[in-house]
DNA sequence: CTGAATCCTATGCGATACTG
DNA sequence: CAGTATCGCATAGGATTCAG
C-alpha cells in the first residue's frame, strides 16, 4: 500500500468520527506546534540544550516575547525542559524532553521532503502568479 | 547518527546562513501549509479526485470560503490539480498533482507520530494547567 | 540575563448574502 | 453546483518599556 493510500484511509478514518479534532491527532497538533516558530526552535534544541539569550541569537528574527511564549507552551506540552539555575544574573536552559527528542524523526522527514521540492513550489508559485 | 543529530545539524546549518526563509524550506513550506485546512484537505485528496461538495461534506466543520480560499492556495503551490467540466451546472474536481501525492509519506510520518504521542501532549498539558 | 506587561497592527477565518 | 463579495471578530505576533 503506498503512502498515498494509506494516508487516505487515516482520513477517510476520521472523516467516520466527524473530524472532531480531539480525534483527530494531527489538527492537535498543529495547532500547538504549527505556529512561525515551535519548528525552529525544536530544532534548534535538537542540536543540544541551549539558554535563553543562545537560542536569540541562532533565531535572529525572533522577538524575545515570541521566544518566551513560544518556549512556555512548548513547556507545557511537554516537548521541552527547562531549567534555572538560581543565580544573579539568572541562568535558564532550555532543552528537549524525550518526547521532544522523539519528535525530531517526523520533523526531519518533513524537513527533507521540504529541501528536495520547495524549489517545485515556488516556480508553481511564481507561474501561477504570471497567469 | 540519531534523527536528532541530524535535525541539529539541519539547524546548524540554517543558522550559518542567517535563517533567512527562502533559504529555510521548512520555514516557507509551513508559511503555505501550515494553515488550518491544508493538511486535512490533501489528506482528503488522497483518497481519491474528489468534487468541490464532496470535499465539502467530507470536512464538516469548513466554510465554503475556506475550503475556497484553501484550494486556490494549494493550487498555486503545485499541490492540487482543478479540472472543470464546463456543464451546468459546473463540475470541479480536485486531485493531488505528483508532488502533492509525494507529499504523503512525510505528512503520514507526522499523522502517525501525533496519533501514538498525542495523549502524552494532552496530559503533560494538563498537568501543566493544574500547576 | 531572563523575562513580564502593555500597546498596536495585520490577517486568518467564520457568517452571511449574492451570482452564473 | 461552485463559487464571489463584504463584513466583522479573534488572535498571532512585533515593538517597546519595565522588573528582579
Amino acid at each position: 500500500m503506498t503512502p498515498q493510500q494509506r494516508l487516505g484511509d487515516k482520513f477517510t478514518g476520521w472523516a467516520m468520527m466527524e473530524l472532531r479534532p480531539e480525534r483527530c491527532a494531527v489538527r492537535g497538533l498543529l495547532d500547538q506546534i504549527g505556529d512561525r516558530w515551535s519548528i525552529l526552535i525544536l530544532s534548534a534544541l535538537a542540536s543540544g540544550p541551549m539558554r535563553f539569550s543562545v537560542l536569540a541569537r541562532n533565531i535572529p528574527d525572533i522577538s524575545k516575547r515570541m521566544l518566551t511564549h513560544t518556549l512556555r507552551s512548548l513547556e507545557m506540552d511537554g516537548f521541552v525542559h527547562r531549567e534555572v539555575e538560581p543565580t544573579v544574573p539568572p541562568r535558564v536552559t532550555y532543552s528537549l524532553t524525550a518526547m521532544g527528542s522523539s519528535f525530531a524523526e517526523p520533523l526531519l522527514g518533513l524537513i527533507e521532503w521540504a529541501e528536495t521540492h520547495y524549489d517545485d513550489v515556488l516556480d508553481a508559485r511564481s507561474r501561477a502568479e504570471a497567469a
